[in-house]
DNA sequence: TAATATTAAATCGTGTACGATATAAATATA
DNA sequence: TATATTTATATCGTACACGATTTAATATTA
């Protein structure tokens, strides 16, 4: 039984790592239409949702560093999509802001989130209780992360 | 309702990718201590589930590409917690095998999923559903995927 | 048997991802 | 005000991860 909780089959993280490469897959031909990878959109999608945002604010947003974000940005800036722009009052900090073309691809993109709810092929309902019971699971963890120094 | 559908914390897809993310963070201190990265990690797991696998057999479990394996298994190999061997029939075909040293670390890296299984903080039971739950929806997505030619 | 196709693994190029460090600016302290 | 500390972003080194290509070996077919 000890042999058992080893199995790869039965490892939480396992599941949560290649069923999220199965879904990259999917994405991947999809989002290669725009040239865009599923980090950049996903930049986008926090763009959409609320624009004029810093690269701290996005890294809090999407759980990354500056060191993934900032490449990743100045490559969004060089397609065209977003623009940088530092702070007048605190040079420090750089807003990030959508362009005309990066707000037209969030309604090219639409046929993007049909393919994959078509994919997922689970009722609205199902979609939305497993969404919540897998950030219930990152919450903790990130409690947990918190509370353990190392 | 449209606009509401776009929230990022509504994507299923992005539960997956960030909760993946923070699994991760709790791993990599541990696995720090062994040297191991998760993903090596994952290949030693699945040669102590069965040892002496081919490259290619392992991908099939893991999900992964040759061309993310073979550095990996080199590394692995350097570190001399695995050997690489050409079969004798098929010179094409590597095998991998455990050594003496990756045999050991099986024992030794109990103590990470005892961390994790704290870190997770969820009944046993719980942690089966939810794991069943991910797992039927990698299903379904490969399955979309071998069925959609693009 | 010779030419062709398929297969297994490795290599290459691009893009995440992170920790450690660097840089530069703002803030706190002496 | 000079020095130290903190903060925001960027850079660097290492390691995935994948698609496309390469290489070498095996299998197929003409």
């Amino acid at each position: 039984m000890k042999k058992e909780t080893l199995k790869l089959s039965n490892f939480l993280c396992f599941a949560l790592y290649s069923t999220h490469h199965a879904m990259n897959r999917i994405y991947k031909p999809l989002l290669d239409d725009f040239g865009l990878t599923y980090t950049q959109f996903l930049v986008l999608v926090s763009l959409w949702e609320k624009d004029n945002q810093l690269v701290s604010d996005i890294g809090n947003t999407l759980f990354l560093e500056s060191s993934t974000l900032s490449p990743l940005i100045k490559r969004l800036e060089a397609m065209g999509h977003i623009e940088r722009k530092r702070d007048i009052d605190d040079e420090r900090k750089v807003w990030v802001k959508l362009t005309r073309s990066g707000k037209k691809l969030q309604t090219s993109t639409h046929c993007v989130a049909d393919r994959i709810s078509e994919a997922v092929g689970m009722k609205p309902k199902a979609v939305e209780n497993l969404t919540q019971e897998i950030l219930n699971l990152r919450q903790q963890l990130i409690s947990y992360s918190h509370s353990e120094p190392e």
